[in-house]
DNA sequence: AAGACGGGGTT
DNA sequence: AACCCAGTCTT
């Protein structure tokens, strides 16, 4: 099966975006390979206008590949903090080092090249061949997906395997042979602000002629919406332990699961293992705790409600200090370390109300 | 094939 | 409260 030689899907599209897309986002000017593999990472299920501050905090602290491979891994999560999905950051490290190491210190204008770096998968390898250089190659992010799934009518959750290589398919069928880095932000654009999930504005639509979920009254229903699950309760202890000088003890979180290579409070599973780590790291008097305000944090697969207990004027056994995952931080110096989002609210508000 | 992985926004 | 979003990696 050929691409056709004139698409008029991608034609319509590209005119489109030259009277109603976005051209002046931060990542395009200039449009280095590096800001626009920083741009599609931190873009990955995560919307434009929340991307934006960290981009430019980022470009601005961290300009070039080898500025990025040479920094330490907290002032990487440091910028990312609060932005999520954290092994973002942490592939994006490592992929800017192999680039080094392998790669001259540039990002590799090659597709398996660039899948095979840690971060980038094929959509994002797309993204960055069309809009770095203008090569002729295929995404499929989710703006990609309901616009395919709703032009050409398929059904089922894009999610399945055989569901995203008819998409795929499909998208590369459509692939104009010229302005690719254009097209490629054609269909983020009209997926995010025209081919809406909800409320799609269809009647502004220039494909509506020949959309198959319009003229088939399926718009609302495509594409097929994942299978719910019911979202278990998870439940923790955080200690709050402040010295002399009301620095707060931070632990660094393992290198694996939720928030891993973060910087957080100690955390325990309930008030008796809470009570046990207090123990055997801190001296002073358990009971002498000041219970704060409850936290419930959201995430897709589960919700976390934290109990925050605090001391002040704490400090640490002489035997446990600092094997290097623990370490009292100054309230100044929190900025300079990356940390989950509740956590990072609840020490700033603890800062405002010594 | 299914689950893990964050946080913010929308409805 | 449920669902969604410029996906990728692991098992």
């Amino acid at each position: 099966m050929n691409a056709p030689i004139s698409d008029d899907f991608a034609t319509t599209l590209l005119a489109w975006y030259d009277r109603a897309g976005r051209h002046d986002l931060p990542w395009m000017h200039p449009r280095t390979p590096y800001r626009v593999w920083l741009s599609e990472i931190m873009l990955q299920q995560t919307q434009v206008q929340t991307v934006i501050p960290y981009f430019e905090r980022f470009i601005a602290t961290l300009p070039t590949l080898p500025a990025l491979a040479a920094a330490p891994q907290d002032d990487v999560l440091a910028l990312w903090s609060g932005l999520g999905y954290y092994a973002r950051a942490r592939n994006l490290h490592a992929a800017a080092r192999l680039c080094v190491e392998q790669h001259g210190g540039d990002l590799p204008r090659d597709l398996e090249a660039l899948i095979a770096l840690p971060g980038i998968g094929r959509s994002t390898a797309g993204a960055i061949l069309t809009q770095a250089w203008g090569d002729r190659f295929a995404i499929l992010d989710g703006n990609v997906k309901r616009v395919l799934s709703r032009y050409h009518g398929i059904g089922g959750w894009p999610g399945t395997p055989a569901v995203e290589k008819q998409l795929w398919r499909l998208a590369q069928t459509h692939l104009p042979r010229e302005r690719l880095a254009d097209y490629t932000q054609a269909q983020m654009d009209f997926g995010a602000t025209l081919c809406t999930r909800h409320d799609p504005a269809c009647v502004l639509c220039p494909l509506q002629a020949k959309c198959a979920a319009l003229s088939d009254g399926r718009v609302a229903e495509l594409p097929t919406a994942r299978p719910s699950k019911p979202i278990p309760e998870r439940h923790a202890v955080v200690l709050l332990a402040e010295d002399a000088q009301s620095r707060v003890l931070l632990q660094k979180r393992p290198a694996v699961g939720i928030w891993a290579s973060l910087w957080s409070l100690p955390e325990a599973g309930d008030h008796d293992a809470a009570r046990d780590w207090f123990g055997r790291h801190l001296h002073g008097d358990y009971d002498n705790a000041e219970a704060l305000a409850p936290i419930a944090h959201a995430f897709t697969h589960y919700r976390l409600q934290l109990q925050p207990l605090r001391w002040r004027g704490l400090g640490l056994r002489n035997l446990v200090h600092d094997n290097g995952d623990l370490r009292w931080v100054a309230r100044e110096d929190l900025v300079k370390l990356g940390l989950p989002a509740p956590i990072r609210k609840l020490l700033l508000g603890v800062a405002q109300n010594p």
